[in-house]
DNA sequence: TCGGCTGCCACTTTTGAAGAGC
DNA sequence: AGCTCTTCAAAAGTGGCAGCCG
């Protein structure tokens, strides 16, 4: 097996240019992570993203599932994903578009979710995708279940972190790799605020599969009360003007919607990023320069930055036997770092990483 | 007054246990 | 006895909506 040093030759120096999928997939370092249904995750994006938090924890739609290749394949890795803010702004949606609302509130206690299968040899990884369907996020700050805890109306993003380790607590001393991708930010909220967003869910969610046909939506509703129906008849008749899409053509609802959608490209941001572009904003204009430029990551709490020639030595975690939910790790970012994405299409290239100081719950 | 949050609802998919058949 | 397949109920996951709260 492959020692952690070795890799950390891959992490020194200026970030690599993006890389080609080649013959040399398989050299040290040379890991590639893809985000699967990407044009799922374009179609919300190019419409806004937004992720649905509840005290109870809620999944996301789309969820985050990822290919990955040139980790070696006997050796262990461990899985990971937390939530990065986009920038220092809390949002409001104002009619049909986003708009800053104010100075973003303090983070709350960062959180980091460990894949289930983690700790697991390359070959796993790689033999087939990897999923994050049963991530949660919420609201509730105390939550006890491990879950992602945001705040509503706060973009963010998720940033995917694979180590070299054969085990949880080896991972303070393994070196990390990120990956983000550009089209999974979103907008954490309480209830959709774009109605777009609701039908894309609507369309491609198998469990709101009750919500797509109109008519028995209006039906079920009826069964229990009738004045429910005329209620949500007007409503609907409000959705449909405003969305200009006619009723008649139910044969082809999803279709008709997506090239609806595509006809708005990144609209319901123009108006944050033209204000993005007259503040003092921390990231880029537009969120694709995002990812491809040196950036800071996140605001006020922050990550710590290490030499990339250093191995991770802050998992200040307890032991095992204090390991309450399983899962889930808490990260405390005390410091800030800056972090280099690169990207080339779908794939995320590998990243000079930031180096966390995790304090396990 | 208003925007955001919460709890409940009806519906669906997923999951796992139990039973039947080979 | 052990395995596979089917059935069914419970659990979990959806968005909508009314009402509450700051």
């Amino acid at each position: 097996m492959q020692s952690i040093r070795d890799l950390k030759s891959n992490f020194s120096g200026p970030p690599p240019p993006p890389m080609a999928p080649g013959p040399d997939a398989y050299l040290q370092g040379n890991i590639r992570m893809t985000l699967e249904n990407t044009e799922l995750w374009k179609t919300f994006h190019e419409i806004g993203t937004e992720m649905i938090i509840t005290k109870p924890g809620r999944r996301m739609f789309p969820h985050c599932k990822v290919n990955l290749s040139g980790l070696i394949p006997c050796a262990k890795y461990v899985l990971l994903v937390d939530m990065v803010p986009e920038d220092g702004f809390r949002y409001k949606w104002n009619k049909k578009k986003w708009e800053v609302a104010g100075k973003a509130e303090p983070q709350p206690p960062c959180r980091t979710y460990l894949h289930p299968d983690s700790p697991a040899p390359g070959s796993h990884w790689m033999k087939q995708s990897v999923s994050f369907l049963k991530l949660k996020l919420t609201n509730n700050t105390l939550d006890q279940h491990g879950h992602i805890i945001l705040h509503s109306m706060h973009r963010y993003h998720p940033r995917f972190h694979i180590v070299q380790a054969d085990d949880l607590f080896s991972v303070r001393w393994s070196v990390f790799q990120t990956f983000t991708f550009p089209e999974t930010s979103f907008t954490a909220v309480t209830a959709y605020q774009n109605t777009k967003i609701t039908k894309l869910k609507i369309d491609h969610n198998p469990f709101a599969k009750g919500f797509r046909d109109e008519g028995t939506n209006k039906k079920r509703r009826a069964n229990k009360d009738p004045s429910c129906l005329e209620k949500r008849t007007k409503a609907s008749d409000i959705l449909n003007s405003e969305e200009d899409s006619p009723p008649e053509d139910e044969e082809l609802p999803k279709r008709k919607e997506e090239d609806g959608v595509k006809e708005e490209r990144y609209s319901p941001w123009d108006a944050e990023r033209e204000h993005r572009v007259r503040t003092d904003s921390p990231v880029g204009a537009d969120t694709r320069d995002l990812y491809s430029t040196e950036q800071l990551v996140p605001t006020p709490a922050s990550y710590q930055s290490y030499s990339t020639e250093q191995p991770l030595g802050q998992w200040g975690g307890p032991g095992p036997s204090q390991y309450p939910p399983p899962h889930h790790l808490t990260a405390d970012y005390t410091t800030q770092a800056v972090h280099h994405s690169y990207h080339h299409g779908n794939v995320a290239e590998w990243s000079q990483y930031p180096l966390f100081s995790y304090s396990c719950w």
